[in-house]
DNA sequence: TTCCAGGACAGAA
DNA sequence: TTCTGTCATGGA
């Protein structure tokens, strides 16, 4: 294995809330390993403190995967000099506990296709099922690398699926948004460019073109497959903090029934600043840790 | 057994 | 534009 040394500017960094925190599926972990496929390529990657270990790509490929020039205090630091803007306060002490529980966290570099896949197949799932579910399909479908070592099913292979087949695979009505989005994708093969030459709010349209691609999806996939750090996937547990914690401070909003999804993402960017989708993240990943914490 | 989950979609109001 | 019912299924 290959090994990195992360110095001082690159911590925290913490692989484990990395890999468990819900923005990548068909990560596995064995013992102190993950290990998974990133771009066409089988990797395994391990952390000691700041020695991280690994195989299967350069470092370059690595680094830039793991975000790790993503400045973390520079961006916390960011999201506070926002929120103080918008409340006129110090601080934030709900948002500060979230951080420092999940501040190892970094937002992945993922390959486009790998992560529209991904989070088609996760939409009314919980993380456990979406892993198994991309399992079993990258297990049947995916190209072979290596004896049982598949990678991502390429969008060839999944438009040349039958739908009944593609159910087999715990898919359920997914089957059909996914055999849609290969045959688009198969048809439009500059896609992926273009939506890296969009505007954020053009990207999202554009990917929403897609079947089984709506607001959360095509959000996950610009924050998490394009580095788009003002987009902010509103699951069930975002709506849930954010109505709980900040619906009171929303303008407009004080005593609305249900906040709508843009209302909440927008308020995102504007309390938290560009880094809103980190922050969302960081929302996101505390309720699991916390229960692992006893908290 | 019931409820929930990193939702999307079509049709109705 | 907003609301509602439907889809499918493993896990808690």
């Amino acid at each position: 294995m290959k090994t990195l040394t992360l110095s001082e500017k690159e911590l925290p960094f913490d692989l484990d809330l990395t890999f468990s925190c819900g923005q990548i599926f068909g990560w596995k972990k064995s013992g102190n390993i993950w290990k998974g496929v990133h771009n066409g390529r089988i990797i395994t990657i391990r952390q000691d403190n700041r020695t991280i270990r690994y195989s299967g790509c350069d470092k370059k490929v690595l680094y830039h995967f793991l975000g790790l020039k993503d400045n973390i205090p520079e961006i916390y630091q960011s999201i506070c000099t926002h929120i103080a803007k918008f409340t006129h306060e110090k601080q934030d002490l709900f948002f500060l506990e979230r951080f420092l529980l999940s501040k190892g966290i970094r937002i992945l570099r993922q390959d486009p296709w790998e992560c529209l896949f991904s989070f088609i197949c996760s939409s009314n799932s919980n993380v456990r099922t979406i892993g198994k579910r991309i399992g079993l399909l990258m297990e049947n479908y995916g190209t072979c690398c290596s004896i049982g070592e598949n990678l991502f099913p390429e969008p060839l292979a999944m438009g040349a699926i039958d739908e009944e087949s593609l159910r087999k695979c715990l898919t359920g009505y997914r089957a059909p948004y996914l055999m849609g989005t290969a045959e688009y994708i198969i048809t439009h093969p500059d896609f992926f460019l273009k939506i890296s030459s969009l505007s954020y709010p053009d990207a999202k349209k554009e990917l929403m073109i897609l079947p089984g691609v709506g607001p959360k999806v095509a959000d996950c996939v610009l924050l998490f497959g394009f580095e788009r750090m003002e987009a902010v996937p509103v699951d069930i547990r975002i709506r849930k903090i954010i109505t709980a914690q900040y619906q009171d401070i929303i303008p407009g909003e004080k005593g609305t029934k249900t906040l709508s999804y843009d209302t909440i993402a927008d308020f995102c960017r504007s309390y938290f600043g560009p880094y809103a989708g980190y922050a969302q993240q960081y929302l996101f990943a505390t309720r699991d840790v916390r229960q692992e914490l006893s908290v």
